[in-house]
DNA sequence: GTTATAGGTCTTTTT
DNA sequence: GACCTATAAC
């Protein structure tokens, strides 16, 4: 049976098929499972066809477990059921439909940065001093107006308020107006314009509520605006709709998200069905029961109860530290302990507010030889060789991409320079050609001699290219890719190793492509330009489980779990984040986040603060976390650092160096005025001499 | 048109 | 303390 091991609550959500359900699921309350058997019930118990079927999640990896599980159950038929993020789903919808809103199927997508770029490419255009508006924040607003399906002639039609609107309503025309000339969407688009679609298009909205018979959406409280919109449009028909969430877990509300549409379901739809989750299987009671403590300081809250039929288990520890290093120090002393006593390092999770937070740790791990993975930040696809093979792909996929041809009209080196960018683009606007064809028509454009020859050239390269397109896989087309345009070379040939080293990143892409070309044999280079660029920071990861400890900021941990949790950098200021301190709703939902941090951990959690930090290379000294004061006492048990600066140094002392690790001192001299320490150190570096004055040593018992 | 250096500026969270 | 940007020299 299909509810085999649900509990009651479980078993209705799963088979409650018809009409609206709304499922209220605390962490760790098992709503993946019921999801997963809900769309195996639909499908193999209610014969539907699994085409009618579709499930929204929140990170295209949940999408992928959700279908395995599903296959699980009711076979391959499972692969036709769309599962997919809101991004993907509308990709998908998108490539089927875009002529209908005036776009190529071949569109491409946007990354943060190349919006970055055009947001600020418009904004010197219109002649705005990019240091008296920070184009981060005008880009902040258009996205947060795309999210509210605020177009851009509405909002110029309105803005007679401050100066700042009209310098947010002019950008984001051009920018908006340059995105359609790019043939483009950036992230939000993709919501807005498939909502455009279906209400400039009845007959194609009717022909996918036709097809989504059964939808479900799960982490229901981080919904937008936007996205709402598009399942309410889907949903009207047929009603069968389930939304599952847990407003206590809402976590994006600075992202337009907006609570309030889980909040407001039942006003939505009427008839709808409630189940409530409450029995939490993943975290020991001690865990639980702290987490509890903690969410009970909202106000704004549906009350509910999470409890545990778990043992109690280890009590949760607490770790003042004094600084970062000593920190990162203890996080990777006590996984070591863990390691010990036959742990795994995968089982381990450290979880931070900020991804710039996670340097003091890595360090920390580096030296004693932990081995971790970082998820999010800089990541593989953020490096330069990378986006630069993309930009050509981008360019040689979708013609009008005028981002990604300036981006790599000169890598490598083929001396079109500034000036001759301009004058191109110039040209281009000029005769309503797009780049790429301008720089076909390199002799008029009155360029210098040389400029011409390059440009016509480069020319000539990407037509060749594009050519070639037809009949490879997208593996092939690539290493083809890198091999005409010198892209590979560039790297490879560089004096210094660094930039070497990135010839190796070239063909660690290629395993990417090959993965994507055995997963979908026969399709096109724009549908693997767009699955790469929806994959989210969890999505990034590999997929085997590698013996490894993960490093992710509490919003990217949302849906995981791990046996034992660190949680650092408990102090006011980082967590709370200075700048959601202003009012009570950034705080509240800094303590959301503070209970999706806790209720992470099945086994064990461990929370550490530090008495001092050094943030912009000044020193600084934060209270503990606010949130620290929640957690009952009789829960926790405390320590202090044991370590301590010094000045007082004797020959045979143990030290620990920020970058070197652990040492002894074998000899302490005085040279003008300052006193040089000999120090034997463990790590490869051997014996150095240390300048106490400067370099900050720890004392560290023997 | 290309490259090197110095100064100014920033750090929340992400599809 | 790191990273990008404006400026000057090649």
């Amino acid at each position: 049976m299909i509810t085999d091991g649900l509990n009651p609550e479980q078993t209705l959500a799963v088979r409650t098929t018809e009409g609206p359900l709304l499922v209220l699921a605390g962490a760790g309350s098992g709503k993946t499972s019921v999801l997963t058997r809900r769309i195996a019930y639909i499908i193999g118990e209610r014969r539907v066809d699994p085409w009618n079927v579709l499930a929204i999640t929140f990170t295209n990896k949940a999408a992928r477990e959700m279908n395995e599980r599903i296959v699980k159950l009711v076979g391959k038929k499972a692969g036709d059921i769309w599962i997919g993020t809101f991004h993907s789903i509308c990709v998908k919808i998108l490539r089927r439909e875009a002529e209908r809103i005036g776009y190529s199927p071949t569109f491409t997508i946007l990354d943060s940065d190349d919006q970055m770029t055009l947001i600020k490419q418009s904004m010197l255009d219109l002649n705005y001093d990019l240091k008296q508006y920070e184009p981060e924040l005008i880009h902040y607003k258009i996205s947060q107006m795309k999210n509210e399906l605020e177009a851009a002639d509405d909002v110029a039609a309105t803005a007679k308020r401050s100066l700042l609107d009209q310098v947010v309503a002019s950008t984001y025309r051009l920018y908006q107006r340059r995105l359609k000339d790019s043939n483009a969407f950036d992230f939000d688009d993709l919501i807005g314009k498939t909502i455009e679609l279906f209400s400039e298009h009845p007959d194609v909205l009717q022909q996918y509520q036709e097809k989504f018979r059964y939808i479900h959406v799960d982490e229901y409280q981080d919904t937008n605006r936007a996205q709402y919109q598009l399942v309410q449009l889907l949903a009207q028909r047929y009603r069968n709709i389930c939304v599952v969430g847990d407003a206590d877990q809402a976590i994006y509300r600075w992202r337009g998200a907006d609570i309030s549409n889980i909040l407001n379901f039942e006003r939505d739809y009427p008839e709808a069905q409630v189940v409530k989750l409450e029995q939490n299987y993943r975290s020991t009671e001690t865990i639980l029961h702290a987490a509890n403590a903690v969410i009970r300081h909202n106000s704004q809250r549906k009350e509910k109860n999470l409890w545990s039929g778990n043992e109690k288990g280890a009590n949760i520890q607490i770790f003042a530290a004094l600084d970062q290093e000593d920190e990162g120090f203890y996080v990777a002393q006590t996984i070591q302990n863990h390691v010990q006593n036959d742990g795994k390092y995968q089982d381990c999770a450290v979880l931070y507010r900020a991804n710039s937070q996670s340097r003091a740790i890595e360090e920390a791990f580096l030296q004693a030889a932990i081995p971790y993975r970082i998820l999010g930040g800089m990541t593989f696809y953020d490096r330069r060789e990378i986006k630069n093979l993309m930009a050509y792909l981008k360019v040689l996929s979708n013609p009008q991409d005028e981002i990604s041809l300036l981006r790599i009209i000169n890598v490598p080196k083929r001396s079109i320079g500034d000036s001759t960018v301009k004058r191109l683009l110039d040209y281009a606007h000029e005769q309503e050609l797009t780049l790429l064809q301008a720089l076909g028509h390199g002799e008029k454009v009155g360029l210098s001699g040389r400029a011409a020859q390059a440009v016509l050239e480069f020319h000539r390269l990407l037509e060749q290219l594009a050519d070639m397109q037809e009949g490879l896989t997208v593996t092939e087309f690539v290493s083809l890719v890198l091999q005409r345009t010198g892209l590979r070379d560039l790297y490879l040939h560089h004096p210094k190793e660094e930039e070497r080293n990135r010839a190796d990143n070239l063909d660690e892409f290629l395993t990417v492509t090959r993965s994507f070309d055995r997963r979908h044999p026969n399709r096109r280079v724009s549908d693997f330009l767009a699955e790469v660029s929806l994959l989210s920071d969890i999505d990034k990861g590999s997929d085997q489980e590698e013996a490894k400890v993960q490093m992710m900021t509490l919003h990217a941990s949302k849906g995981l779990e791990f046996d034992v949790v660190f949680i650092v950098g408990f102090e006011e200021g980082i967590f709370p984040h200075q700048r959601s301190m202003f009012d009570s709703e950034g705080i509240e939902e800094e303590r959301n986040l503070c209970y999706v941090g806790i209720t992470r951990a099945r086994k064990q959690l461990f929370i550490t603060y530090c008495t001092e930090r050094t943030i912009y290379g000044q020193m600084q000294i934060n209270d503990p976390s606010r949130f620290l004061l929640e957690i009952p006492e009789d829960l926790t048990d405390r320590h202090v650092s044991n370590s301590m600066y010094d000045t007082n140094w004797s020959i045979g002392d143990r030290v620990q160096h920020p970058k070197w690790g652990i040492g002894v001192i074998l000899d302490i001299r005085k040279q003008e005025e300052e006193s040089v320490l000999q120090i034997q150190f463990q790590s490869k570096i051997g014996c150095q001499d240390v300048l106490p004055g400067k370099i900050r040593l720890k004392r560290v018992d023997a």
